[in-house]
RNA sequence: GGGGCGGUGGCGGAACGGCAGACGCAUCGGUCUUAAAAACCGAGGGGGCAACCCGUGUGGGUUCGAAUCCCACCCGCCCUACCA
């Protein structure tokens, strides 16, 4: 080190270019009283950066690409402070990767269709586009003051018929390669938005609406589907990209694989008398065949197609009445208030293909049409939703699993046993406590673990019984014991034989139907009587002792032998509902003609227009349903009358590819498309896809995220591009709350207006303000005082360069002041470079305003020295992509010349940003006692020494003997004395 | 019910096996001023005169050493939910 490193300093350089011009407004004097003024300099940057067209994209081969795209936002009015803190930190690491040499290309654009414009349409009488188109352009201004490096020569609007035209593109390359199809469907509805919805835009444990927070209703009606759940295996793997954890999770859970077994159980013949072939087949999807032999009835969802079929005639009235209930029940909140399983009986029966038994079946509103097959075994003695349906009904509950942890539990009341009873279970080392039941009196409670105690305590139970009266035991074994013999609860027909002794024993025995009913009604059994685990299978047939851990397996291996089983997957993930019955979206490219049936519009005849004209309605019907032009036309393969598809398509089919739509937006515009088409330009396409980076809110894990990689898949698979996913990185930023910890809205009155702040502290603050918060992924509360210590940063960055020749030091600097500085400066570029990789923003601002501290401290000594130079250029180079505006205002105040953002970004020398010494800190017994100076790098056995002879360390040390030293390089000196 | 994330000064947060509280806000003291604001200088987790002791939601554990790793619990937020 030393005197080699002092003067090596070379401000970074890079060849002129074309666009950048002479400095702005740099030699203008009075040093005294120049102020930092944001506004001024921010407006002047902003102009002469698109003058020089400083972020105007070109695809050059000969650099590398990096496409940073940032969610799109909807021009819903005002820029919100939640839309600065998703873009400007992003537009900063996109300009760093600038300064890193990357050609970047950083697009926006607008997610232009959707229902306000649409209701602004009905309220004020504005056309949705005018609305719209209003709003993009006040945003667009509102945008440009964050002083973003976006790529605006490629914006796109999708609400722009050149754009839709492609969205329509799509739909029909969906459909032509069977990913679109049309079924007739109860689907989620907004009664106040008049349209369906995607699952995904139902919220809540209530089910409301997205938009409107109105509880949606069940409709039955004709609507479009795209088949995402062909890709539901897929959408599972995540191969080659870096996403977040947290979403990867989301989509997961949202796609909900569960491995199992469909099974083939059959209506008994003489239900079904006349049952076409095959149509006695009543499959269910179980992820426990093990539990099949527990199987004691089966439910039907109420709309399964089978239920008219064979329901009895006496069960007819019940049956119509509950599946219209169902249906009604769904229209209101049909799972708001309780969650109690109901259900009727059809009055038939099916047989359990591994046992041959006849089991009733039901119909329940519990069982999902659209799960599975729709129909489900009931195992009520393993599956708690069918425990409590089976409680509810009557109907018969055997295990068929051992439990785990073997519990058994056994109450025997005082009046049905022998004296010495307690004494009998004290010397066979039986434990028991007494438990008083009311109204019953005082029982004997006895809880055992181990099989051979159960049966020992079963035997000594007989022995001490009266006659005529019993005592259970639970959760092993499950005896029912008599004087006279053990009854075992192991069949439904057990369960019929034990209560028929039980109700000729006691006539309030009546109330119970079933065994376990009767033993539900003690409080005291009820944690031994149900468990879901895996275990040794029970009362299963052959099966019977079957170990826990490999009873699934063995059970799908014999079924799909005795071909009445298979292994099945089955997914939680539904198809992607599209219709919506809305004027302002893309129109469905769809002709429904008499004779020639569903028609897709050709591609040639692209866009189907929104009709000007139209009539908005309060009802809130889609206007197109009551728009003749539009409606009636002729169909396009037989020229005959025909109609129209009325319905628009959701707009997060316009999000789903805009990613490529920025490569060349409204390609071919005015030009007839056809399906050989590719929606952007290929070479274009081809430098810059796919998404490097991806940034925007998580809320879309399970929507704009999963939608946009199922069109890339399937756009793979029509041969678009050649790439399984849209977006390598992803990142998730937090959200920005109010100044009381709560979410921003109108209501509390938190809002932060950015706009305001823009106009009190200049852009470049707000920005850095928003990184310096907290880390860029939690978000967190805005803090309007807060922000004025990043003003003050703002205001000393300027002073330190407009205010220099104040501080110029009057005698040469002492060599460790400039040493000091130095290191600072490249420990800054250091660890602000890695911070800005990682996208910790706020550690980064700090570590600037460190520097600033140091600069300020440093300037009476140091101001215009080298070492100074490169402190405050670094700084200002460390600082352009954060704050934009004021790094370009000092920067050519220095270097007149190109622009900052186009310098190379610093790096740093080890060498010089190495510490010189450390401060060892010294721990007596892992306490601090002392903490010495060595030099960096100092070897195990100075450090050793140099702590011993610290003198409150030899204090600690005194008269004890030293077991150990230990030594962490550069940090510490523990001695460990006994 | 299931899953996830998080709990550190008065506040936002640093540190993520090695000096807890970087950086900033607020606070307090001082300088300047007739005064205030701004600016500048300085103080700052709690207890104690001090040596020291106690401190990262609570209780255990691992380790020479734990905010950091492990186990249990408490609290807060988010997602999901008759998914067979």
């Amino acid at each position: 080190m030393g005197a080699k490193a002092f003067f090596v300093y070379e401000p970074a350089r890079r060849p002129e270019t074309p666009s950048s011009r002479e400095p702005g407004g740099a030699l203008r004097k009075s040093p005294m009283t120049e102020k930092y003024n944001p506004q001024e300099i921010e407006r002047k940057w902003q102009q002469r950066w698109e003058a020089d067209g400083l972020y105007r994209t070109v695809e050059d081969p000969n650099r590398p690409k990096f496409y940073f795209l940032t969610m799109l936002p909807y021009p819903s009015g005002d820029l919100h402070i939640g839309h600065w803190y998703a873009m400007t930190p992003s537009d900063a690491a996109a300009r760093y990767r600038r300064m890193r040499g990357y050609n970047v290309f950083f697009p926006i654009g607008f997610d232009a269709f959707g229902l306000p414009a649409e209701n602004a349409a009905i309220k004020h009488g504005i056309h949705p586009y005018r609305w719209t188109m209003a709003n993009i352009e006040r945003m667009r201004r509102q945008l440009r003051s964050m002083g973003a490096m976006w790529a605006w020569d490629r914006e796109a609007v999708t609400c722009d018929p050149e754009y839709y035209k492609w969205t329509q593109w799509f739909f029909l390359k969906l459909y032509d390669h069977g990913l679109a199809y049309r079924k007739f469907q109860a689907v989620d509805f907004c009664p106040s938005c008049n349209t369906t919805l995607a699952r995904e835009q139902v919220w809540g444990e209530d089910k409301r609406c997205e938009r409107c927070d109105t509880p949606v209703i069940k409709k039955e009606l004709e609507q479009w589907f795209f088949k995402i759940t062909n890709y539901a295996e897929e959408l599972l793997r995540f191969d080659g990209i870096d996403w977040p954890e947290r979403v990867r999770l989301m989509q997961t859970n949202w796609v909900g694989r569960s491995e199992g077994a469909e099974v083939v159980f059959t209506v008994a013949p003489e239900c079904l008398p006349d049952a076409a072939p095959g149509e006695e087949r009543l499959v269910v999807f179980t992820t426990r065949p093990d539990t099949l032999w527990g199987a004691t009835f089966m439910v039907l969802a109420p709309e399964h197609p089978l239920v008219a079929r064979i329901t009895t005639e006496e069960q007819r009235s019940q049956v119509e009445a509950y599946v219209e209930q169902a249906r009604r029940l769904d229209e209101i909140t049909r799972t708001a208030a309780d969650k109690e399983k109901t259900g009727v009986f059809t009055g038939a029966y099916a047989v359990n293909p591994v046992n041959g038994r006849r089991i009733p079946i039901w119909i329940g509103d519990y069982v999902m049409m659209t799960y599975g097959t729709g129909a489900i075994m009931g195992v009520p003695s393993h599956d708690e939703r069918d425990f409590a349906f089976a409680l509810k009904y009557g109907l018969p509950i055997v295990p068929v699993i051992e439990r785990p942890d073997g519990r058994a539990k056994s109450l025997v009341w005082e009046g049905s046993v022998r004296a010495g009873f307690a004494q009998a279970l004290a010397e066979a080392d039986i434990p028991f406590e007494y438990v008083a039941i009311p109204d019953r009196g005082r029982f004997f409670g006895v809880t055992l673990t181990d099989g051979a105690a159960i049966d020992a305590y079963a035997r000594l139970l007989q022995s001490y019984l009266h006659p005529g009266h019993w005592a259970d035991i639970v959760g092993m074994r499950w005896h029912v014991v008599f004087d006279d013999g053990i009854m075992t609860l192991d069949s439904a027909e057990a369960d019929q034989a034990i209560m028929a002794r039980c109700h000729a024993g006691y006539d309030y025995m009546r109330r119970f139907q079933t065994t376990m009913q009767m033993w539900h009604a003690a409080e005291w059994y009820r944690d031994v009587l149900f468990h879901d685990q895996f275990g040794t299978m029970i009362n299963s047939g052959p099966f019977t002792g079957t170990p826990g851990d490999r009873a699934k397996a063995a059970v799908i291996a014999w079924l799909e032998e005795q071909g009445i089983g298979k292994a099945a997957v089955a997914y939680r993930l539904r198809d992607w509902l599209i219709s919506r019955q809305r004027y302002w979206g893309a129109p469905i490219p769809i002709v429904y003609c008499p004779s020639c049936g569903t028609v897709p519009v050709p591609y040639g005849d692209l866009p189907v227009l929104l009709p000007e004209d139209a009539e908005f309605l309060p009802t809130g019907e889609s206007p197109l349903k009551f728009h003749e032009g539009f409606r009636y036309v002729k169909c396009p393969r037989c020229g005959g009358d025909a109609e129209r598809e009325t319905d628009t398509m959701d707009t997060f089919m316009c999000s789903s590819w805009y990613q490529y739509a920025y490569i060349s937006p409204y390609h071919k515009a005015g030009q007839r498309l056809s399906p050989d088409d590719l929606p952007w330009d290929k070479e274009k396409g081809d430098y810059w896809l796919p998404v490097d980076q991806y940034t925007g809110g998580i809320e879309h894990a399970n929507m704009h995220l999963i939608y946009t990689r199922f069109f890339t898949k399937a756009m793979r698979d029509m041969g678009l591009v050649p790439f399984d996913e849209p977006m390598l990185r992803l990142f998730n930023q937090g959200i920005i709350l109010g100044e009381d910890n709560e979410k921003m809205s109108k209501s509390r009155g938190n809002v932060v207006a950015p706009d305001d702040l823009v106009e009190r502290y200049g852009a470049d603050t707000v920005r850095a303000y928003l990184m310096f918060i907290g880390p860029w992924e939690m978000g967190g509360p805005w803090n309007s005082r807060g922000i004025e210590g990043v003003y003050r940063f703002m205001q000393d960055v300027w002073s330190l360069v407009v205010d220099e020749a104040d501080g110029r030091p009057a005698q040469p600097p002492a060599e460790k002041e400039v040493r000091d500085l130095r290191r600072l400066a490249h420990q800054t570029i250091r660890d602000v470079t890695n911070d800005i990789e990682t996208f910790s923003f706020n550690t980064a601002v700090a570590k600037l305003m460190a520097l600033r501290n140091a600069l300020k401290a440093g300037r009476s000594a140091l101001a215009g020295t080298p070492a100074w130079d490169e402190a405050v250029d670094n700084l200002l180079l460390l600082l352009a992509p954060i704050a934009p505006h004021i790094a370009e205002e000092l920067w050519q105040r220095r270097h007149p010349g190109p622009s900052v953002h186009l310098q190379a970004w610093p790096t740093w020398d080890p060498e010089v940003a190495k510490e010189e010494t450390v401060t060892l800190v010294v721990q007596v017994n892992g306490k601090v006692r002392g903490k010495v100076e060595a030099p960096a790098g100092v070897d195990e056995a100075t450090a050793r020494q140099l702590a011993l002879a610290e003198p409150n360390v030899q204090r600690h040390i005194e008269g004890k003997t030293i077991r150990k030293v230990i030594f962490a390089e550069g940090k510490l000196v523990n001695i460990v004395v006994g």
